[in-house]
DNA sequence: GTGTAATGTTTGACTACTCAAACTAATGGA
DNA sequence: TCCATTAGTTTGAGTAGTCAAACATTACAC
């Protein structure tokens, strides 16, 4: 098995990678989501090279091979089982749950991991809307556009939420915008760069670089893409 | 926190000085339970005690601080709960669930071991009959005398398990010799060092040897040691 | 096109952990 | 009491991961 740090590296060049427009992902990002300084991050890199896990080019970034992209689906998948694990067994608050699976997602072996999908269901997605992988490594793409994209009037549905900061999540939940919940969008002010949805728990106005945090579908849309 | 490599010596000092007449951990047992040379447990062992986590004596063994202990005893508590979580809730064989639990322990926080306390009931013992401490730091002393110790016609409740090998367990389960269980003992034959009982799934013979891994009780005995 | 800012690379040094092997101390029969 | 066995220690070297800081390359705004 590969080691906790190279699992965490594999995890972040996979989400770059799928973000960038040219597949690749460079240095400065990753070492900011691994927490290191660039220059580990190359090093880093070129051992992930040699050991067949990406490919790495002197300033062309990085990238997952098969065999890289499967090691990080596979801890993807470990990361969002536990996650709903934490919230629908343990009954944690979903804004902390992200922080307590990266530790544990080093842990858990495919027995348990297997005895844990099993007890939830196997569920589909996790209490942040993405998409878990399933055991053969396939991951569907996310759901949803961005709800800043919305116009006044339009009525839809959250789909997931990409921000996995504590605070932007308990400010989520506090005002009903969860994965399932049906909104209504009240007006798009664009000279104040807000937007204002009608969720359950009321109306809630947030800027339109926060609702880019937050994935919205057709309200009629249920379990596909 | 302590690193994982520090969390597993502090827990096999722990074991080994309560197992040992002097209260010191010899450095040739615990590089066997830590799987390392004794080079490099006399290294460890000098590095705690100036983290203030053991005393170290040139010749003189290891032993724990009350710090030490302390963290000691927390790891101990996160194995045994984890152990109960994974056959309790997970429906794991308790024949793997100790493997499994030596890399978890590691990676759950307070908060997470905090609700599996209260998902599971607040047990006070684990699948293998041995006491879970409290989140003050308490340990009850394990219960039980050696079911090697037992003489023909005793009836008895079976405490504990004190092997945790994948095969010894499996046996035993086999034979409904589990924590929990009553076993009456029909002959102890001496010579050819075995003894027999009958358990709920029919009599077993086993070598003395075998049944000093087992922790017989008063039948009658309930929850106090 | 040129210069500056952003991005990436390299080096040397450090911590944590480990082993092999040469060595030293303690122990316990005979 | 002596000496072989067992237990413990030290040293030198290696792997994995990291940082700081000097340096190189690339991108792009003008
Ligand atoms: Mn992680
Ligand atoms: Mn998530
Ligand atoms: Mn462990
Ligand atoms: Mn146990």
């Amino acid at each position: 098995m590969a080691t906790e740090t190279v699992e965490n590296y594999l995890k972040a060049i996979y989400t770059l990678c799928r973000e960038s427009p040219t597949g690749e992902a460079g240095m400065t990002r990753l070492a900011a989501i691994v927490g290191v300084t660039t220059g580990t991050a190359t090093a880093m890199a070129k051992k992930l090279a040699k050991a067949k896990l990406a490919r790495y080019q002197r300033f062309g970034g990085v990238s997952l091979t098969a065999k890289g992209t499967r090691a990080a689906v596979d801890i993807i998948r470990r990361h969002r089982l536990i996650e709903t694990f934490l919230v629908q067994t343990l009954k944690l608050d979903w804004s902390i749950v992200h922080a307590e699976a990266e530790r544990i997602e080093h842990a858990i072996s495919p027995v348990v991991l297997e005895a844990l999908d099993k007890l939830l269901g196997r569920p589909d997605v996790d209490p942040h809307g993405d998409p878990i992988p399933d055991s053969d490594g396939r991951l569907r793409d996310p759901r949803g556009e961005p709800l800043s994209d919305c116009g006044a009037g339009d009525s839809v549905r959250i789909a997931r939420i990409t921000d996995q900061e504590e605070r932007f999540l308990l400010f989520a939940a506090r005002h009903g915008l969860r994965p399932g919940a049906h909104v209504t969008v009240l007006a798009v002010d664009a000279a104040a760069e807000s937007i204002t949805v009608q969720a359950d728990a009321g109306p809630v106005t947030l800027a339109l670089a926060a609702a880019r945090k937050i994935m919205a579908e057709d309200a009629a849309e249920g379990r596909r893409r």
